[in-house]
DNA sequence: GGGAAAGGCTTG
DNA sequence: GTACGAGCCTTTCCCA
C-alpha cells in the first residue's frame, strides 16, 4: 500500500517535472517556490506575539462607543433596527427617511461607504452608520478575535501562508489573515500597535518603495519613467506634471492625487470608468488623463498592447521570470468577460513579478540569517514588505541585510529602494 | 441548525 | 458592467 503510493508519487513527479521544464517553469519552482516552503513553515511555526491586554482594553472602549452610537442611530432613525443589516438600513434610509437611492446592488439599494459618504452631506444618520461600521469592524474582526487565537503553548499567533491561492503568484494569509491588519486610520493603528516583538526585542520592517511602478518601467522600458526613478523623483508628481502639462513645482496636491490614481489605473488595467470612480472626476476627464498618460509614455502603451497580443495568442501572460497566469477569456466573444480578462492580463505581469522578487528575497534572507548565526526571525510578508523581530544588538545588521538582499533580489534597469525601520510595535515601524 | 450567498470592510 | 490581488465578518436565505 505504502509502496504503491510511493510509486504513484514518483511517476507523478516525473510527469510534472517534465511539464515544468516544458513550460519553462523549472526555475520558478526549483529556485523560488520549493525553497520558500521551509521558510514559510518556520514563519508559521514561530508565530508573532500580540498583547492581549491591549486588545481587550481597546475592545472595551469600542464597545462603549458602539453602545452610544447605536442609541444615536436608533434615535435618528426613529426606531430600533439591526444596524449591520444592509437590507434593514436601506429600508430606513431610502423608504422611511426618503433619502435618494444612489446605486443598486443585485438585490436592493446599495448602502456602501461611497453611498453613505455622499448621503452624509444631506442627513446626520449616514455618518453615524459609517462610524458604527468602522468600530464594529475593528472590534469584531480584530480586537475580539485575535486574543482568542493566541496559542497557549507559544503565547503567539500562528497564521497559515497560502502559496497556491493567488492567481498572480502572491501569497495569502489565513486563520487569521495577518496581511490585512489595519493601518490607515488612527483607531486602526491601535490594533496594529498590539503586535509586539519578543520581550526586550525590536521589530524591523523593510518595504519596497513603489515596487510595481518600477517593475512596469522595467518591463515596458519607458525611458521617461526609468529616468524619473533614476533621479529619485516623486513619481506621482512627475505623472501629474505630464498629464496636467505643468512644471513639477506647480503641481497641486489634488493634481498629484489624481495622477497617483492614474498610475494605479495603469497598473490595474486601464479603465476610464474605474479612474473616474476613484477620483470623483467625470469619465470624459478620466479618459483624457489616460490618453495624455499614454501620449507621454508610448512604451507603456506598446508593452500593454504586446502583453494582450501575447495573451490572446497563447492563452496566458507571464512575469519577468516566466510565471504564468492563464486567461482564456482574452478570446471570449463576451466583451464584459474579455475586458475583465484584459485588465487581469495587464496587471498580472507586474503584480506577479513583484511577488517573484520578494519571494527570492525571503529565501535569501532566511539563508543569510542562518549563515550569520543571527537570532533575528522573519515573521511576516505583506506583499511588498517583510517584518522581522531582532534582539537590539542585531537590529542594525538585520536592517542592512534586508535592504541589501531585497534591493538586489531581482535587479532591474531601475534602482530599487527599500525603506527600513525598527520599532517597539508594529504601528511604530 | 448549518451552509451558501450577499454585502460590506480590511489590507498591498 | 469594471478598476488588480486577497480573507473575514454579519445578516439573510434556503434546506434538511
Amino acid at each position: 500500500m505504502l509502496a504503491e503510493r510511493a510509486r504513484w508519487v514518483h511517476r507523478y513527479w516525473e510527469h510534472v517535472a517534465a511539464e515544468l521544464r516544458d513550460k519553462e517553469l523549472w526555475k520558478v519552482y526549483e529556485e523560488i517556490e520549493r525553497p520558500l516552503v521551509p521558510v514559510l513553515a518556520r514563519m508559521e511555526r514561530h508565530g508573532i506575539r500580540v498583547d492581549p491586554a491591549r486588545l481587550e482594553a481597546f475592545a472595551k472602549e469600542l464597545e462603549r462607543s458602539l453602545d452610544n452610537l447605536t442609541r444615536e442611530i436608533w434615535q435618528l432613525a426613529g426606531e430600533k433596527f439591526t444596524i449591520a443589516s444592509p437590507k434593514q438600513l436601506a429600508h430606513i434610509l431610502f423608504e422611511k427617511l426618503g433619502l435618494p437611492a444612489l446605486r443598486r446592488t443585485k438585490t436592493g439599494y446599495s448602502t456602501d461607504a461611497d453611498v453613505l459618504t455622499e448621503l452624509a452631506l444631506g442627513h446626520p444618520l449616514p455618518a453615524k452608520i459609517l462610524e458604527h461600521r468602522t468600530l464594529a469592524k475593528l472590534k469584531g474582526t480584530y480586537a475580539d478575535t485575535l486574543p482568542a487565537l493566541v496559542d497557549p503553548r507559544t503565547g503567539r499567533i500562528h497564521t497559515t501562508f497560502n502559496q497556491l491561492v493567488a492567481t498572480t503568484g502572491r501569497l495569502s494569509s489565513q486563520d487569521p489573515n495577518l496581511m490585512n491588519i489595519p493601518i490607515r486610520t488612527e483607531l486602526g493603528r491601535r490594533i496594529r500597535a498590539a503586535f509586539i516583538p519578543a520581550a526586550g526585542w525590536r521589530f524591523v520592517a523593510a518595504d519596497y518603495s513603489q515596487i510595481e511602478l518600477r517593475i512596469l518601467a522595467h518591463l515596458s522600458g519607458d525611458p521617461a519613467i526609468i529616468e524619473a526613478f533614476r533621479r529619485g523623483e516623486d513619481i506621482h508628481t512627475r505623472t501629474a506634471s505630464e498629464v496636467f502639462r505643468l512644471p513639477p513645482a506647480e503641481v497641486t496636491p489634488l493634481q498629484r492625487t489624481i495622477a497617483k490614481s492614474a498610475n494605479f489605473a495603469i497598473l490595474y488595467g486601464v479603465s476610464a470608468f474605474g479612474l473616474s470612480q476613484a477620483t470623483k472626476i467625470d469619465q470624459k476627464a478620466a479618459q483624457r488623463y489616460i490618453d495624455d498618460y499614454f501620449a507621454a509614455h508610448p512604451r507603456v502603451r506598446a508593452f500593454i498592447d504586446a502583453t494582450l497580443a501575447f495573451g490572446r495568442e497563447h492563452g496566458f501572460v507571464t512575469t519577468l521570470l516566466g510565471r504564468r497566469r492563464y486567461l482564456p477569456d482574452l478570446r471570449s466573444a463576451n466583451p464584459i468577460a474579455r475586458n475583465a480578462a484584459e485588465r487581469m492580463a495587464m496587471n498580472a505581469p507586474v503584480q506577479g513579478t513583484a511577488s517573484d522578487m520578494i519571494k527570492i528575497a525571503m529565501v535569501r534572507m532566511q539563508a543569510a540569517l542562518e549563515a550569520r548565526r543571527l537570532r533575528a526571525r522573519m515573521l511576516l510578508q505583506v506583499h511588498d514588505e517583510l517584518l522581522f523581530e531582532a534582539p537590539p544588538e542585531e537590529v542594525a545588521a538585520v536592517e542592512a541585510l534586508a535592504r541589501e538582499i531585497m534591493e538586489l533580489a531581482l535587479p532591474l534597469q531601475i534602482p530599487l529602494v527599500v525603506d527600513v525601520k525598527s520599532g517597539a510595535d508594529w504601528a511604530e515601524v
